[in-house]
DNA sequence: AGAAACTAGTTGTCATGACAACCTGACCTC
DNA sequence: GAGGTCAGGTTGTCATGACAACTAGTTTCT
């Protein structure tokens, strides 16, 4: 049957500087989505695929291992590895609105109500790592997708980032896209989600009655050397907005 | 200096079952959120971390990968691993609320509010990949923390479960440990979090006022065999719940 | 017929070795 | 003094080899 292949159609490139791995779970994640391996079938097994793609183990066991954090298949343990037969979406990633609108297709817009140089409020400063009443970034921004407001971003960032997160910038495009075209690459954050009700000026701008509930999310952000990047304390209509995400257990426990 | 240590205190157990790079992971963790390794600090490099715990630098690098997917810790290429310099929490685990609140030293107590044999409502049967109108086990608990409702949860699982999932074992404690007792590993989820206005019936269980906010979240859970085992819909107060979570970004990108 | 033991196939763990890529700081040159 | 260059140290990638642990099905024994 000449019709086993599938896997090595996109062959691995070695003079390539991406890791093997990586080319070989990018090819494997496109053979998944696009459905030529089959939801709930069988992966080759791990010997084999190797033997296959001149590789090592250890590179193809690496490569699945990045599919199986993304929730793409499953390992068992004397079975083999299974393709998940669902379509489970985008983990809840390090992402910013922006990102994830403009790949949902929608052309999002963006009103700067707020850009000024303030004292640190006293939250803001203790997530920034910031003395005292250190002066930061703040602005506020309206987010709008198809016309509708979706979101009310407050934002502060440390006064070093004033030439990178400029006025012009942010009306333009997103702030992580921003952050990413000088060299500041996030690394990691910690949020948390909750929900309240709307003040009088948030529902005014988000076009919302005085009991429509709002979800809320503060997020603090570090970059690659763990500094503190940005501290953000934004709101969503639930009505127009909710927060999706896969979870994936530890294979211990 | 003979403080140099705090590491090898807790010696790695070879006999044990439990694999060497996931007792490093754990004695790492802990010596991190002890304090004992200091925030901001370097770790040990790799080669030498191996070479004083008389194991492999594949295992190092592996216990390291695990605690920087916790984003405990960030890797930079000549760098070295850095300790992250905050107390960055909980990653929304694959974890219930029994047991979180249990890990938070509360004691939850349970209110079973309904257990009985339906036809699945088409969204659950969707969620849980059934057919037509077969039939499920649903099910409805309060959840009280120190006296106080802090969630109302309502659950449906194939049928096939209803001698694991019984009346009395969910008066006694949660769910996912009443799977886990059986055999069954939870492996993935997906979930969405959202907000809304309490309905009358919920309001007066939750003993809310009816403008207060409800933050949302349903959550199709997924076994090892990649076989949907749960479906639930659960609503906490806004007031007295949020979510925590820690997003770690991809790190090629 | 039923239960226990065995076997084949798979993923899980771990070691060793080698080289590449990258960052920082010191040194040298201009 | 400013800039480039180089060396040392670190993590990143990859290969090979070996054995353990687990699962499911088959065979054998009772």
């Amino acid at each position: 049957m000449g019709a086993r292949r599938g896997l090595t159609d996109a062959a691995l490139d070695r003079a390539s500087p991406v890791p093997l791995y990586y080319q070989l779970a990018e090819n494997l994640e496109t053979a998944i989505r696009s459905g030529s391996l089959s939801s709930g079938s069988h992966l080759e097994n791990e010997i084999e695929l190797a033997r296959q793609l001149r590789v090592s183990r250890p590179t193809v066991r690496r490569a699945i291992a990045v599919l199986a954090n993304r929730g793409l298949v499953i390992r068992r343990h004397g079975i083999g590895t299974l393709v998940v037969p669902v379509r489970v979406r985008r983990p809840v990633r390090l992402s910013s609105l922006y990102d994830d609108l403009t790949e949902a297709g929608q052309a999002p817009t963006t009103r700067l109500l707020a850009y000024e140089v303030v004292p640190a409020p006293l939250d803001v400063a203790t997530g920034l790592q910031l003395s005292g009443e250190t002066r930061v970034l703040h602005f506020e921004r309206l987010r709008l997708a198809s016309g509708q407001p979706i979101s009310l971003m407050r934002n502060f960032v440390p006064l070093a980032l004033k030439e990178v997160v400029t006025e012009e910038g942010l009306k333009l495009t997103g702030l992580y896209r921003l952050l990413r075209q000088s060299g500041i690459h996030l690394r990691l954050a910690s949020q948390s989600i909750g929900a309240r009700s709307p003040r009088p000026r948030e529902a005014r701008l988000l076009k919302l009655g005085p009991g429509a509930p709002l979800l809320t999310m503060r997020r603090i952000s570090y970059d690659d050397a763990g500094q503190p990047v940005e501290y953000g304390s934004h709101i969503y209509p639930a009505e127009r907005y909710s927060f999706e995400m896969s979870v994936v257990a530890d294979s211990r426990t």
